[in-house]
DNA sequence: AATGAATGAGGATTCATTCAT
DNA sequence: GATGAATGAATCCTCATTCAT
């Protein structure tokens, strides 16, 4: 047992159990920042820097790397039930939503679909839940007869859009994101983080 | 200076140059299963190891994983090109190899359309090439009028589909990559490794 | 994935494979008096730069802490069954060795008896295999009507010693071990690392 | 200055100083058990949640893990010395005390001997005193022309029974900690927490 | 030309300790 | 006086890469 201690070397700050709020939502920030711009397999310390916390603080929130991703999704997923929510809100209005999230959290929206190989399957658990929280809330604005109606359609359109999600810019990303929906014959509103 | 090397030390044999070649594609072979198991981030040692020869190997025939990954895909383009070759090949046919290889290669084809965030620039450089000789191959054979005739809508569609493939089971991806297709309805041949 | 190169920096000398024997047997050496002076917890980093070797290699040689230390007792072992072996050796010789053993190797040797709290379960399994072969060299050496020779005594007895043995210094300990011995009546030969 | 605090974020009670005396019990408890099953090197913080309080209170009755340790050891000397200032109390019915604890603490009251390798020589500078004290005790009940009357004998007796104790379960260890007392030709009256 | 051991940097993870509330 | 979140150093462990043989 060795003991970490050097009780005098000055410690930054430390804002007390007040911060606990502020900071897991900057790791969740952070974290979709870091992982969209450097892949699902950023260094996790990349992340607490970011947010402006230590190594620990991360942990505390967030037991692994699968939890913070979910935690990422999770918020995702909040914004898009939140934009179904509104009323009146039509098909074209949520896949707005949808659309923005998918070219925001590019580099890994697609686990939402993705169940098979490369391990991580902490992950998927969870995003295949969450998967279905999307389908239940565009599901529930689509109008009878639309092309996505049967079976798994829409869910494997929006799987094609998001894997056509590529690009360097988020620019680049939107654009490719319209095409692919409209290749699909689909109708897309105004590319929105939520609500409206 | 004293004698340390015994001549009976076990020294697995050294079939000269010969070997070079099967070593070499034994490498991409091991590469492509491995990729596809593990992840692009796979260690290079499993691969090496998968393929029956030393690490050192390895680094002789691919200086870094990025060279590694872009020879299997030069060898997928390969042979979708062959079977573009095939006297009367047409589209539908030509489709249902480049299918085929992305049903195969699910964990990193997507590389080939990807250009952006996340490093690994290296691959997507060499990747952007083989992209342009598959849309090349393609386009040979696409038909006056066709859907996917207008501006990057083919190379968007493959994109599309790629990005749709999922699943644990080579079945099961194989089963999704056919509805994107029809989804974007193109007709599609047997799903084939190559020319045939 | 992050590269870890950084290519020309100059590199410690690299001996080759034929290091790896000579590597090995020092890792265990440098265990012994690590794990010794610094308890079983000592970080491995310590032994590694004891042993001169990198920390990689310590891993190559030994996957985990349980592996290590098993090493180190499956070398006293040898070293006891080897006295064991020696043509006339009694009771009393082989008792000399085995002190000596359980004083260099104070910190850890009661693992061989212990099975209880505190995890390290691994370490306990191949102990107590090992522990069965120090217990069959001594048997074999025990005169018919021993004191030690009903049920576990023999063992026990080893566990009272080698549980007693304590103190800062070599010397210490050996009168400890000495005088816990005296006390059980038992006498005890020259206190030698091995054969003879 | 913003106001950030609200007076409803839920806070546990205080129960002002009458709760620190408690708080002190608790923690000793807690530090028993946690130790003794999870070994000297346990998380504190697993100890300060056992005892149903926070880090600090910890810290605040503790500054350190030795501290700790100490106390808890101090408190098996104190019942010794109680069981020993019975009226009429023999050394037989005293070894039965101190058996209990040697049984029931057998994780770390090997460290009440200990005094070499290994760091922690804080614990054992308190704890040599502790040691004494039991020396004390125990020398005032031993009945002149004892066995262990000579020297050392005594406290290296009590050393080579603990030393001894090992095992998973209670029932166990106290087995071991008989025997062991039997070989060497000791009588111990029934094993008991403290006078009686 | 091949093998596979060695190096060591980098990222993951755990706690001891402090401190705002 | 108590709580428990935050910090960050230390340790663990894993590979990418080199190189003696």
């Amino acid at each position: 047992m060795i003991q970490h201690s050097s009780p005098d070397e000055r410690r930054p700050a430390n804002d007390g159990p007040k911060a606990a709020a502020r900071n897991r939502a900057a790791l969740v920030v952070a974290a979709r920042e870091v992982f969209s711009a450097a892949g699902l397999d950023a260094p996790l310390s990349m992340i607490a820097r970011r947010a402006g916390v230590g190594q620990g603080v991360l942990y505390r929130h967030f037991p692994d790397r699968g939890a913070l991703a979910t935690a990422v999704l999770e918020e995702n997923v909040r914004q898009i039930e939140e934009a179904t929510a509104v009323e009146g809100a039509t098909l074209t209005d949520v896949l707005g939503v949808v659309t923005w999230h998918a070219v925001e959290s590019a580099a890994f929206i697609g686990l939402m679909h993705a169940d098979g190989a490369g391990g991580r399957s902490g992950i998927r658990a969870h995003a295949s839940v969450l998967s279905e929280r999307v389908e239940r809330s565009l599901r529930g604005r689509l109008p009878a007869g639309h092309r996505l109606g049967a079976g798994d359609d829409l869910m494997l359109a929006l799987a094609m859009v998001t894997g056509a999600v590529t690009g360097p810019t988020r620019e680049e990303r939107e654009r490719r994101a319209l095409a692919a929906w409209r290749l699909l014959g689909v109708e897309v509103g105004p590319v929105h983080p939520y609500g409206g």
